[in-house]
DNA sequence: CGAATTTGACCGGCGC
DNA sequence: GCGCCGGTCAAATTCG
């Protein structure tokens, strides 16, 4: 794939952080080529040649935009990625904390520039204490925007947390709560949320472990619609987040478009369709974290011009 | 009344 | 060894 094609497309995702537009955009081309192929179906059956012919270079290009969907998910996952890096380097330059003692703070906060959970988690086993390799917890830090107004310090993922604990921190006058995931009772999973120092309109989630149970939203819509519109349950409070739920809401949404435009047309709306362009997204997402790490390589190379080599 | 949240106490790691 | 600090516990409180 000749990611070089990406650059604009990869600014606008930058500048629409829920990617809503773009899949919007992509879904619309979709469409209008199905449109296009539905009308030429109502044609008199001479065409049929024609028609079959068009059909099939229909199809060539919904794959391909398809493909090109998927890709755009990968870029706007790992543009995502590369913003929360720059954002917790943004607030490390700022603030160089020389105040700090604690060495698993100032490794934390190095690690954190790489944001990248996979990476995050290897280059800080490397350098922690081995109790921390022994439960070799994956950490992955995630930025939520809230409303200035929101006190609560709550981010909605999907997942079902309690609190067990709030603290004031050091180095942040905003409170950090401290969430166990409740949903399954054997579930490992932790989650710190406080504000960012920089931006209070910004709440800043680190996940530790990995769930060992379906995403609760999953488990909700047990039957008929797609999974990835319950996905996407974050009502109004994501607008940054590191995992998929995010794009399946840009996903939803552009669905509810594709409702909206189908009043001329109900069977673009086709359920193939978007069950395809879903299990696309899905199986890259979460099949391929290589494609993923690459693509996070092409595209750093290309945010920082400073740093052409594209090594962070 | 049970579940969820709050909050002060406690614990353990780390730097000096 | 002591104090600081982040993280966790658990009793008290609030909420539905």
């Amino acid at each position: 794939m000749d990611y070089s094609s990406w650059t604009s497309t990869r600014l606008d995702l930058n500048s629409n952080p829920t990617g809503h537009v773009l899949d919007e955009a992509s879904n619309k081309e979709v469409e209008s080529n199905f449109i296009d192929f539905e009308r030429k179906l109502s044609v008199k059956h001479e065409e049929t040649g024609a028609l079959m012919e068009e059909m099939n270079r229909v199809n060539a290009e919904n794959k391909k935009l398809t493909e090109m969907l998927t890709v755009m998910c990968e870029n706007y996952n790992a543009l995502r990625s590369q913003l929360t890096d720059y954002m917790s380097k943004n607030v490390l330059e700022k603030d160089p904390s020389p105040t700090r003692k604690r060495k698993s703070e100032s490794s934390n906060n190095v690690t954190g520039i790489h944001g990248n959970s996979e990476s995050s988690s290897t280059d800080e086993e490397s350098c922690k204490k081995p109790r921390e390799e022994v439960i070799k917890a994956k950490i992955s830090r995630v930025y939520v925007r809230t409303e200035a107004s929101d006190t609560s310090l709550t981010v909605k993922d999907g997942y079902h947390w309690r609190k067990y604990g709030q603290k004031v921190t050091r180095d942040n006058p905003c409170p950090r709560a401290y969430f166990k995931c409740s949903f399954a009772p054997s579930c490992p999973v932790k989650k710190k949320v406080q504000r960012s120092v920089e931006d209070q309109s910004v709440l800043v989630a680190t996940y530790e472990g990995e769930h060992n149970h379906p995403h609760s939203s999953q488990l909700e819509a047990t039957s008929g619609s797609s999974r990835c519109v319950t996905l996407g349950s974050q009502p109004g409070s994501a607008s940054l987040s590191l995992s998929g739920p995010t794009v399946a809401l840009g996903l939803a949404k552009s669905k509810s478009s594709s409702i909206d435009t189908k009043q001329s047309k109900p069977r673009i709306d086709s359920p193939e369709v978007r069950k395809f362009l879903v299990e696309q997204m899905a199986s890259s997402l979460t099949k391929d974290p290589n494609f993923t790490a690459a693509l996070a390589a092409a595209i750093s190379g290309r945010i920082l011009p400073q740093n052409p080599t594209g090594k962070w």
